[in-house]
DNA sequence: TTGTACGCGTTATCAA
DNA sequence: TTGATAACGCGTACAA
């Protein structure tokens, strides 16, 4: 008992040689073990319970079966859970295995990062921001690289980040398809601030108020009709666009017809804080307004009252994706560095419905 | 040039042999080694950017400096990635590195998580849940191991734990230290359900409970100043706990001193939602009601307005100290199968400050 | 003080 | 069809 069980364990046990073993385990018995040995084999090293040991087989294979995933922020997102998850599963559905390292936003760590996963033999390397950035500079290393919501402009690696502009484009589209003429969206101000959440905002704002515009102008929607107010990121920007937006200077709603019907919040913290202005106003959401964020926030967009219709970021489809490239490089295919634009499903929950008149 | 430079390299430019290359580098050349050669394999490895193969070095000293950490679902709470971040933290301090595996909250997976990770030889366990449970059973291992954000009952293995009773009573303390003499606690009700957030609530309920009683006791605080609300665990629980606590039938508000005027929330979702309720009553916060959150939830309870006071649970720390904890068992120690109870900081923003009168 | 040789557990080559 | 045996890269007992 005790000791995990070798191969040699397990030929012994067999009363056949270690490559015999080896052969019947990997497969590659192709009419040169017969049925008998094979089946000896097989059932011995389910009695001992043996397992390749995967150090040992990684140093002869030249392969480790692992993949390292480095990220910058692990800790201070509530998205990162889920792009991790995603990469570490669809790993798992290969018999590869997940080595993160955490530099903690320090791009000074990332290279030592690099270098500890690298002595590691991982076969491949991910690298991954928890809120979608444009990378200045990046760990050089000799390992296929995929980059998971974050890209360099021009691009030098594969990658995958969430399609923004349809997201926002869909977000229009639903509030149009469910009747509405009159839309406001939400928007986050131009680039400042070096906060994480606010950084991986200020990328995505201009792109989903751009697709705004675009959706909108499309379906022959013009202003005053339409119109987007800038405003900012958290929950009291919102709250104060929407007192902006649906009410009057003396904090009374405005009359039905003089106001958007629409709001489309450029993330969910705004759309949060849109509910709360129209409560305040005494307007009921959706009856007397539609709301549809952006992001899909754990703890937050579904946990509203009603549950917030949003745009939800594809984080675990980017583990998944990214992943997934990861393999085909590393199966010899040649993946091309480009910009890879995942989906942002649409979430239905409670807050958008055909206007009032 | 291209491939990684053995230690055979290493010895080949420095004119020495490779044990001399490895003494040196393990700093084992205590009078073995002179001086000078010391010098040029320090240099040799240095300009070569050598480092050991973590693959064969794991298989010559039978320690891959790898710790498993195997959670039941890193993609469902915003928590995640504290946790992971901690342990990933502390692990990298020692030069170790963290394996994750996912098991989807799927007790069968556990084990052959368990499995895989034994395969790859790591030298411990840490087992996570991202809500606290109590666990019935666990993946059978010969590894040390040590569980995080759980337990069993009786203990089995070395456990750490956020002290949920502690924030409680410190969540009681910081409403009686501003002057409060009213205050009502807004619960969450006894266990049922199997969401895992739902679950994560359902054993800390009654614990925080317990505990506002005792603090606010303690105080010489007696019913009905003192009271507790089941509501739930939700924003619109919270919402309507609100109230009915604040306001009457007609939803008005309560005269001053007939109300409360210090909230404790089971968690930062209800204490939102009160938030909301008292807003709805006319209510300012903190100024006519002060609200005390649990949790300190990312994405939540920092972008209210104002700030949610809470009480943080420990994740990072619970990641660091269960890492601790097998780094102790794994240098020989005997660390006792004994729960730990880890602080809940209190988190001072803006939501509490002294009654009116 | 330094170098040689072996073992960690696996896979793969090659001769039997 | 099978069975020795060499390698993968490193650490170390032991001989020089």
């Amino acid at each position: 008992m005790s000791a995990r069980p070798r191969a040699t364990d397990v030929a012994k046990a067999a009363g056949v040689s270690v490559t015999a073993v080896s052969f019947v385990l990997n497969g590659n018995d192709s009419g040169n073990i017969s049925a008998a040995t094979r089946e000896r084999v097989l059932q011995a090293a389910a009695e001992l319970g043996y397992r390749p040991n995967r150090l040992a087989q990684g140093l002869r294979r030249q392969r480790s079966h692992v993949i390292g995933l480095v990220t910058d922020a692990i800790a201070s997102s509530p998205f990162a859970g889920r792009l991790i998850a995603g990469a570490a599963d669809r790993a798992g559905g290969d018999d590869y295995v997940l080595l993160v390292h955490d530099s903690h936003g320090d791009p000074g760590r990332d290279q030592g990062a690099v270098d500890e996963l690298l002595a590691r033999q991982v076969d491949g390397l991910v690298f991954a921001t928890m809120g979608l950035r444009a990378l200045e500079t990046l760990p050089i290393t000799p390992l296929p690289l995929v980059l998971a919501n974050c890209y360099q402009d021009p691009d030098t690696h594969p990658s995958v980040v969430p399609d923004d502009a349809g997201g926002s484009r869909i977000a229009a589209e639903t509030l149009l398809a469910a009747g509405h003429r009159r839309i406001t969206m939400l928007g986050g101000p131009p680039p400042q601030g070096c906060d994480l959440g606010i950084r991986a905002g200020n990328v995505s704002g201009p792109v989903r108020e751009r697709a705004f515009r675009a959706a909108t102008r499309a379906a022959g929607l013009r202003s005053p009709d339409v119109s987007v107010r800038t405003v900012g990121w958290q929950i009291d920007d919102g709250c104060r666009g929407a007192l902006r937006v649906l009410g009057d200077a003396s904090g009374a709603a405005l009359p039905a017809a003089g106001r958007p019907t629409g709001l489309v919040a450029v993330n969910d913290r705004v759309a949060a804080g849109a509910m709360l202005g129209a409560a305040r106003l005494g307007l009921r959401v959706p009856e007397d307004v539609s709301i549809v964020g952006f992001d899909d926030q754990e703890g937050l967009a579904a946990f509203l009252v009603p549950g917030l219709t949003t745009l939800a970021l594809p984080h675990e489809e980017m583990g998944r994706r990214a992943v997934d490239l990861l393999f085909a490089r590393l199966h010899g295919e040649k993946v091309p560095a480009t910009r890879e634009l995942l989906p942002c499903p649409l979430v239905e929950r409670g807050t958008v419905a055909p206007p009032a008149d």
